[in-house]
RNA sequence: GGACGGGUACCCGAGUGGUCAAAGGGGGCAGACUGUAAAUCUGCUGGCUUUACGCCUACGGAGGUUCAAAUCCUUCCCCGUCCA
């Protein structure tokens, strides 16, 4: 993460408590409410206490990616600003599932998963945030302690009627998909998090501002100032259709290798690229304009696509990783060039089977699917599609072997 | 606790004794066209093999009837709706 190109924080701090002038409110989907942000943003300028930003990380995979970078890139604006990250990790919650925006139960994680989901993630976090100003809470350290009666407790501080309320749930009753109680009080531990941690303000997705909501309330139930409730949009995943998430397998994470990166941003639908721009990329206002412009203009959408892959790419790699990273792109895509680096695979001296090798090498994962992408002229052995699944390969020296348009594997003898 | 309706491949969903590895749709993969875009068209979409109308595995679990079961019977598990 560049970070010479941001303000220093004491900087930002003084320039910033106009709220209207700060860049906080750039890009965001709902604020809860507005005068009580900028109420809190003053009293912590006149104090001198931070404010404490809380934002819960959901442990249920490895990989940090584009979409949960969203409302992280908007922490760190708050970290820039002097206040403080109070990363929530629901290792509770978490094996409870979460409910959100599915129409089905989530599988529970065990401790061990979450665990080492924490490890990665805490490396992962800190492409984007300041660690100094960072505090990790795991959610079981006060919630596995409660018992029945604390659980009642809370319980007793909100209605079914407005558990029920909420879409995801609405759906379900009315679709006859099951909702399991424990689903139920999930939105109630997760809001409860808020009163333990005393957050100031609670970021998260778009689909996230219910269960937001819920931490005000309860706050409020527990005497304390509620949080303000500050959602960003949510990313549109690489197939164009859902939320950019884990468990879809449409994202692209923010620890890839720089050519992965490029390649699945340029397979993004056109139609997705401004907003890509405006929740990925630090591109202000008028450039996303100016971009707009340009494909008003009837400039290819390409040109503007591969501006995108640079700007993320320079984000967590760099700007030379970026341009190695299109050049490389055009050589292998546009000018159908043989790639630089590709996984190889050793051919035994005697020869393999075509089948067998393409199971081996892992490209598909049986024989009968080999067969089946082979007769459809899926695989071509330097450049010549193969026809013979009988076909016997032998190398002495290096050939490429292509899979479909772009998987490649070098054949060493 | 009672009545009724359900559990089918990645998902949705048809199928009520053999011609069912199981219609249709979605998704996915591959081919054509392209800008690794969209749209469109085509094919494929359980596995294995001597590629063969061959074998194995599969219609919630277990057992049974039958030459033959996703389909019938028994039992268990799970889900929904309504009633209490």
């Amino acid at each position: 993460m560049p970070s010479a190109e941001r303000q220093t924080p004491d900087e930002k701090a003084n320039s910033e408590f106009g709220l209207r002038n700060s860049n906080l409110l750039r890009g965001i989907d709902r604020l809860e409410t507005e005068a009580e942000l900028q109420a809190k943003l003053e009293k912590s300028h006149k104090t001198g206490r931070p404010l404490r930003v809380k934002l819960g990380i959901d442990a249920s995979g490895p990989d940090i990616h584009l979409g949960f970078a969203v409302p992280l890139r908007k922490l760190r604006q708050f970290q820039d600003a002097g206040h403080l990250a109070v990363l929530i990790i629901g290792d509770f919650t978490g094996s409870i599932g979460d409910p959100s925006g599915r129409s089905k139960t989530r599988p529970q994680l065990t401790d061990e998963q979450i665990q080492a989901n924490m490890e990665r993630y805490k490396e992962q976090v800190f492409k984007i945030l300041l660690p100094d100003r960072c505090e990790f809470r795991y959610n079981s350290e006060w919630s596995k302690p409660m018992g029945g009666a604390d659980i009642i407790k809370l319980a007793a501080k909100y209605t079914v009627a407005r558990l029920i309320e909420r879409e995801d749930f609405k759906k379900r009753l009315a679709a006859g998909d099951p909702i399991h109680v424990h689903e139920l009080l999930y939105p109630l531990f997760q809001g409860y998090d808020s009163v333990a941690v005393k957050a100031d303000i609670e970021l998260g997705g778009a689909d996230q501002y219910w269960n937001l909501l819920v931490g005000r309330e309860l706050q409020r139930e527990f005497g304390q100032e509620p949080q303000v409730v500050l959602t960003m949009p949510l990313l549109v995943g690489l197939d164009g259709v859902q939320k950019m998430s884990k468990s879809y397998g449409n994202y692209v994470g923010i620890t890839e290798p720089p050519r992965e990166m490029f390649g699945k941003l340029m397979s993004i639908a056109d139609t997705m690229m401004l907003d890509y721009f405006r929740l990925c990329t630090d591109r202000p206002e008028a450039d996303v304009a100016e971009l707009q412009k340009r494909l008003a203009g009837g400039e290819n959408p390409r040109n503007i696509k591969v501006e995108l892959a640079k700007d993320v790419i320079a984000l967590y790699h760099s700007r030379a990783a970026a341009e190695e990273a299109a050049a490389e792109f055009d050589r292998v895509f546009r000018d159908k060039q043989i790639p630089d680096e590709m996984p190889e695979f050793q051919v035994p001296a005697e020869g393999t089977n075509i089948i067998d090798l393409v199971v081996a090498a892992g490209l598909l994962p049986s024989k009968t699917e080999a067969r089946r992408k082979l007769v459809e002229g899926a695989f071509y052995l330097d450049n010549e599609r193969l026809t013979d699944a009988g076909l016997l390969v032998r190398v002495t020296t290096p050939a490429v072997l292509r899979f479909g348009k772009r998987r490649f594997l070098r054949l060493v003898p």
